[in-house]
DNA sequence: ATTATACGAAACCTTTTGGTTTCGTGTCAA
DNA sequence: TTGACACGAAACCAAAAGGTTTCGTATAAT
């Protein structure tokens, strides 16, 4: 369907914490360039470019009306970092399973050490 | 490359294709500076401020052995992205549960036409 | 018709970013 | 002890990012 020409990426679009607010605000509803701008500190046209970025990566859709410009949310180019992410998941997946499994052991004889405890059962040891 | 001691967050950490590409290898497993910095195509020193602002973003640590630094992989700090995503897969599962019950609706009257039946469902129409 | 609003394009500025080269220091190898 | 290796700090650079102000053009309101 409409392949927006990715001149930013989802990545790129999200790390900046004036846009990530952006979009928290338009997943509450539609809204125009100067409401949008009311609620930051910066200049409208700066809240417009923040918003043509963000529209590259197709985290955001645009629509006339009248003599206004709505903005409205557009989450599914997130599910690329959500597959992205799904990658990591079972690295710290990992850790909490070793850090279970330690409270539990620790439930159990109530006296070793922690952190030697932590040392025998963690994997990256080499040389 | 401004790498000040100041914390990068993982937002901005991750919005870098090269230190993501940095991620996935050590996701392998753990190694030094020269052997990470052969599988790019830039100097040793880059990567090495890449790995700086990884760290600072708890991403990646560093244990020195002998006259090297090897890093690996830290997912932990990655939890926080998963959170922020998280508040957003409403969005985007709605989304697709609308398209799927377009779907199941076509298939049983074979009619109708497809943006006329989205426009229907579509809770986003203001004015 | 005239004025006010909404907004993007342009030009411009400063800081940050991603990269390079050079150099010093610590560590292993002969 | 004399090199060779591994690496980070520093100084430097071009480009990108994030802002601002100014201006032009639609659209609405009077």
């Amino acid at each position: 369907m409409a392949v927006p020409s990715q001149k930013h990426d989802v990545f790129q679009a999200i790390a900046d914490p004036t846009r990530r607010q952006v979009l928290q605000l338009l997943g509450e509803q539609e809204m125009p360039v100067t409401v949008i701008s009311g609620h930051f500190p910066i200049s409208r046209t700066a809240v417009s470019k923040h918003l043509r970025i963000l529209a590259d990566a197709g985290l955001v859709k645009e629509r006339k009306v009248g003599r206004e410009t709505r903005y409205r949310l557009e989450a599914e180019p997130l599910m690329e970092l959500k597959r992205w992410l799904a990658y990591y998941e079972r690295y710290w997946e990992n850790k909490l399973n070793v850090l279970k499994r330690f409270v539990e052991a620790d439930d159990e004889t109530s006296g070793g050490n922690s952190f030697a405890a932590l040392e025998i059962v963690d994997p990256n040891q080499p040389e």
